[in-house]
DNA sequence: ATCTATTCCTGGCTGC
DNA sequence: TGCAGCCAGGAATAGA
């Protein structure tokens, strides 16, 4: 599934091949995953020109310039989601729900998405919704992540996954984190002592930083920009490893339901 | 404020 | 081999 870092993959790839070419057509298939209606969007995109690529959480910012100016395309992933740019002489795969075909070197950026939970959308500019999501978990500092977790009673796997709290995470980052920083799922936020929630702070980071490093985590659909998988899924230390042995301790690791979602971790090595 | 349950959706897996 | 049933989960939403 597409977090922080597999978005961000995706964005550095499509950041180094669409800025500066044109859309010469947009097709949109499947209306569940619009949030434009699909004549509003193919009307916009046509004849556009991308500028930037960037993310914003888990969305895809593509900005544009149409003949009425700037706007911007997005694209959530949800689940199984796939961006790909590729020759538009490749078939396209099963489940392709839309494509713009690019003026020049005879490609396509094509959207695939299985379950169809992903989202597509244009707006003059970043929705007034992804505006109130929180900050970035890169972008932050320690003491302002050290505030905002204070502030707060819930479960810090819950808060983690919320979106409104830090854009960017989802259960494979949470879970990583949570364990790298000993830190158990279901404490709640409050509660954390001040050099727990300063190595949770710096798990996010650097379990961020190398899951980007790695191409990201391919645990199911995803694939980068080029349509490659990750590497990171290679490096998890608790995801999808529930009934194994830890690797730091050697324990059996837990399966729990947290926040309505599963959740592995290490009842030695994360205490409270 | 925060919780749980529900909805969306399909492929992959289990068990009969 | 086939098929029913269940499970995975990001995000929105309803109701407690």
């Amino acid at each position: 599934m597409p977090e922080l870092p597999e978005v961000e993959t995706i964005v550095r790839g499509l950041g180094a091949c669409l800025p500066g070419r044109r859309i010469t057509r947009a097709v949109f298939r499947q209306p569940r995953v619009l949030l434009t209606p699909a004549p509003q969007m193919s009307r916009a995109l046509a004849g556009a020109t991308v500028t930037a690529v960037e993310r914003f959480g888990k969305h895809i910012v593509l900005r544009m310039t149409g003949r009425s100016g700037p706007f911007c395309f997005l694209a959530h992933l949800g689940m199984t989601g796939q961006l790909v740019c590729e020759a538009r002489s490749r078939r396209p795969r099963p489940h392709t729900h839309a494509w713009l075909e690019l003026a020049d070197h005879g490609e396509v950026l094509r959207y695939t998405d299985i379950r169809q939970f992903g989202r597509l959308e244009i707006a003059p500019g970043l929705p007034p919704r992804l505006a109130r999501l929180g900050p970035d978990p890169l972008a932050i500092d320690e003491e302002e992540f050290a505030r905002l977790l204070r502030a707060r009673s819930a479960r810090v796997k819950a808060l983690l996954l919320d979106q409104h709290f830090l854009r960017g995470l989802g259960n494979i980052y949470a879970d990583e984190a949570l364990f790298r920083a000993g830190v158990r799922p279901a404490a709640p936020g409050s509660r954390i002592s001040r050099p727990r929630v300063s190595a949770l702070w710096h798990s996010i980071r650097s379990v961020l930083q190398e899951a980007i490093a790695h191409g990201g985590s391919s645990v199911s659909d995803y694939v980068n920009a080029g349509g490659r998988a990750g590497a990171f899924q290679n490096l998890h230390r608790v995801y999808g490893r529930a009934g194994q042995a830890c690797l730091s301790c050697g324990a059996r690791l837990r399966r729990a339901l947290v926040a309505g979602r599963g959740t592995t971790f290490c009842p030695r090595c994360q205490r409270r």
